[in-house]
DNA sequence: ACATTAATTGTGT
DNA sequence: ACACAATTAATGT
């Protein structure tokens, strides 16, 4: 058993607290470390295995049918993709893609042992009904967002969100890619962010953002 | 250290 | 949204 493994599991994802579970993660657990802007899961491969993230962060996009992508939400540690929960129980190709935002370091539990678990742990299956609640309401913020926000505020819940759970106030990140993210020409971020700093929400510089006070 | 170039950000229409 | 200007970081000499 990988007693490294087990250290990081431990202090990522503490509701999964079953001593035995935890072991058993351990051993059949695998490291895999991506550099930042690599792919990590295309559209249309198959998902062996569920990723569960203990540092850095990921990014789960989809795309439209005109072939533009689209945000769905940034993975922490401590959170599971719930997709790749769906995707690995019906042994489906991947709807989505994800990329590495940053250096990130990835425990992998291959397919077989999801299911396995569910029947034999208590608090794994509550992890994954608990990952799938919390992806659910995300999700619905994010429409009521897109529905009813002014872009100003989408671009303000944005950054927060970014921010404190990296601990550090920085965050490293373009126009452009904030633009992307939010579907909004990057001219449209820019000057939002020019008035933000205006106001004493934020200082830009090249490529990161200081939040100050939000 | 300096010049060149590419990427990012700013501005006017 | 587009075109272009200005600025900044990265790279080569």
């Amino acid at each position: 058993m990988d007693t490294n493994i087990l250290q990081l599991i431990q202090r990522a994802y503490p509701n999964i607290a079953e001593k035995k579970l935890q072991e058993e993660m351990a051993e059949v657990g695998q490291m895999r470390y991506y550099k930042e802007g690599q792919t990590i899961m295309d559209y249309g491969t198959y998902v062996r295995y569920v990723p569960l993230l203990v540092k850095g962060s990921i990014k789960v996009m989809r795309q439209d049918e005109e072939g533009n992508e689209i945000l769905l939400y940034y993975l922490y540690p401590g959170e599971a993709c719930s997709m790749s929960f769906t995707c690995c129980m019906i042994n489906k190709k991947s709807d989505i893609r994800t990329e590495a935002t940053e250096d990130s370091e990835i425990v992998t539990i291959p397919l077989k042992f999801i299911d396995l678990w569910i029947g034999k742990y208590q608090s794994w299956k509550n992890f994954i009904l608990r990952s799938y609640d919390e992806r659910f309401k995300e999700l619905i913020r994010t429409i009521d967002s897109i529905a009813f926000k002014k872009m100003d505020e989408r671009l303000l819940e944005y950054l927060s969100k970014r921010g404190d759970l990296n601990k550090s106030p920085i965050i490293h990140v373009t126009h452009q890619e904030i633009a992307f993210d939010l579907n909004a020409s990057r001219e449209a971020i820019s000057r939002l962010l020019k008035q933000l700093e205006k106001d004493n929400k934020v200082k830009l510089g090249r490529n990161k953002i200081e939040l100050i006070n939000i």
